[in-house]
DNA sequence: TAGATTGTTAATCGATTAACAATC
DNA sequence: TAGATTGTTAATCGATTAACAATC
């Protein structure tokens, strides 16, 4: 399942987009498709398409294309969508209880077990069937638990000290929403730093160039 | 303030986290900033800093740096964030209230002037200050206050035919929360695809890439 | 077999980094 | 003036595209 070259973080970078377009074919009931075909739907080129594929050993056949639900399976395992991961939820703010109630953790490797505030009135509630807990119980959790990574939807001040204690304890990854910039990679725990202002700025900036 | 050099992607999307940073130094007071400095701030090399900056003009000076103030003045000036723009939300379920409550669309250069659904228990309602109205004044409303950019937080289904409709209506672009791709750039209309189910399953690949 | 399409190597393109002269 | 640091050109690096032989 893992392959032994180092794969550029261009590739990494495109490989949630691949897995989603195979999924939406399979859903339509497409059940092969030629890099060319893959290629014009997904706005890249067929000759990027097998280029990236093959940074994990290949997966086609010639004269047939790729067959979807291969592609699929192939794609899940080299994401680890499959490996059963579990996350916990720290924050059910208004955000955090978006994601709660709306988000499909499954879909993207995950099972959330719970979720943690310290507002006292939203301990013991559920939200899209995930229970809150008190805060004052995390780390008892966390150690006991062993979560692989935690969704930080917290105040921003309070998100480094916070990062560097979960770390402490053993969480292997941050979904970071609190707009502060976090970087754990030294200690070999990875972040996505997820910045929505940086989406709508650019939006305005684009918007702003097709003016011009 | 628009420079005749075609800027490249890369660069257009490094400008949102430069403006962030230099926000950042200005709250702590920094007056002025090398490009060694920000670079090490930053995780980026000094070199790029300035040959990025440079793609506008370049607004430092030689043996200073670069004043933090005029910094922010200009970065602003290039995302437009000062353009006045203005903004409706479609779709007040869970993520769209999340956004009405929470984000500060301001800080991103929109004015939201209100928000839309199509369950009349909502409408009339305020979230963040920002009311509710019935979807069967959608259109009329985007004719008459003419909106600059849709943020679509409606079930992903609709998505298609309501950007359609939109563009129509004269919205010149769309922040898309859906979950489905759209593209529209054909049109002269920029659209930001959110899709954070990629940024969590990127997180599950490279939690799965330490352990190896 | 003939046609199609991959896997893979080579060529091109673009982005990043290094170096240094200009200048504050 | 001397020191610092930019603006900018040249060198390097990496990613994308093109081409084609391999093969289903």
């Amino acid at each position: 399942m893992e392959r032994k070259q180092e794969v550029s973080k261009a590739v990494v970078q495109r490989l949630p987009r691949y897995y989603r377009n195979i999924c939406e074919l399979k859903a339509e009931g497409v059940q092969r498709i030629s890099s060319r075909a893959l290629a014009e739907r997904m706005g890249l080129t067929a000759s990027q398409i097998r280029q990236d594929f093959n940074c994990f050993g290949g997966f086609g056949q010639q004269g047939y294309g790729y067959n979807v639900d291969k592609l699929q399976e192939e794609l899940g395992a080299i994401l680890g969508l499959r490996a059963g991961r579990t996350a916990v939820l720290i924050g059910a703010g208004n955000l955090g209880r978006a994601l709660l109630n709306n988000f499909d953790f499954s879909a993207s490797g995950f099972k959330l077990l719970c979720a943690f505030d310290a507002n006292q009135e939203l301990v013991g509630k559920k939200f899209g069937g995930h229970e809150v807990r008190s805060s004052s119980t995390l780390f008892e959790f966390v150690d006991r638990r062993k979560p692989d990574v935690a969704v930080l939807t917290i105040p921003r001040t309070h998100a480094p000290d916070l990062a560097h204690e979960l770390v402490d304890h053993g969480i292997r990854g941050l979904w970071n929403f609190t707009g502060e910039d976090l970087h754990l990679e030294g200690l070999g725990v990875p972040v996505e730093n997820v910045h929505l202002s940086d989406s709508l700025m650019t939006l305005c900036h684009l918007v702003g160039m097709e003016e011009a």
